[in-house]
DNA sequence: ATTTTAGATACCTTGACAAGTATATACCTG
DNA sequence: CAGGTATATACTTGTCAAGGTATCTAAAAT
């Protein structure tokens, strides 16, 4: 079971994100989020399986129980790939492109002014 | 066509996040696109179409080329999704979870200090 | 007007993943 | 040991997205 490598398609499934939002605040066992999230508990093991595969979470063991805790590596990888856009909105050139954006949707108007009363 | 919601799921395709890398510096056209990726023209159309209709990018027309260049929105959306994952790494309780960590490890050390010299 | 160039779109096939259902494993309790 | 609880796993099925190939449209260029 090789594919699913990039950590963009793990957090691309509703699911996942949603479990990863719950372990924000502390751990939780499998029956806490199988309740919290309203889902089958297959589906949360399942997916609980992909994250922990691709780092995203790790076990701990409590008697029958197993305890999942969040890891930010993956996200960190995640976030450092969305790091150079940031700068896209980031900096003021913004001002610069809704110009631009501007002119190329009004290219040099011609007569008509704004106003289009009759 | 209206699946593919999650401006995650966008993002998880590889191919579509070496578009946007590559818009990063600057518009290309999809021939530009097809060229510098290394990729047939029909893969880059449809994958342009995806990321157009999903809002990441938006198309100016050069006569019979298309130019295309990026947009934050959706961008700043994955980022705000992030940013509270951010808090884990980010902040200094990472040296109180590195504490916590050892404790679950090696539980009450009893006997041997910390010295192991013989 | 014909040809060439640049892109888009249609159709088909394939593969992956998620959900559902059922069953297996492990631990705890009486 | 029996029964229950907590979670993992196996198997099946439906869906959908991605790639390939061919074709269509529109705007140069000749």
């Amino acid at each position: 079971m090789l594919p699913m490598e990039s950590s963009f398609a793990i957090v691309a499934e509703p699911t996942r994100r949603a479990i990863l939002t719950r372990l924000l605040d502390g751990e939780r066992s499998v029956g806490e989020l199988e309740q919290e999230l309203r889902l089958p508990q297959p589906t949360v093991s399942k997916h609980l399986r992909v994250l922990r595969e691709a780092g995203f979470v790790t076990a701990r063991v409590d008697a029958q129980r197993r305890v999942y805790r969040i890891r930010p590596e993956p996200l960190k990888e995640l976030d450092a790939w969305l790091a150079p856009f940031r700068r896209t909105w980031t900096r003021h050139l913004d001002l610069l492109e809704r110009h631009l954006d501007r002119m190329a949707k009004s290219p040099t108007p011609k007569g008509k002014k704004t106003h289009d009363r009759p």
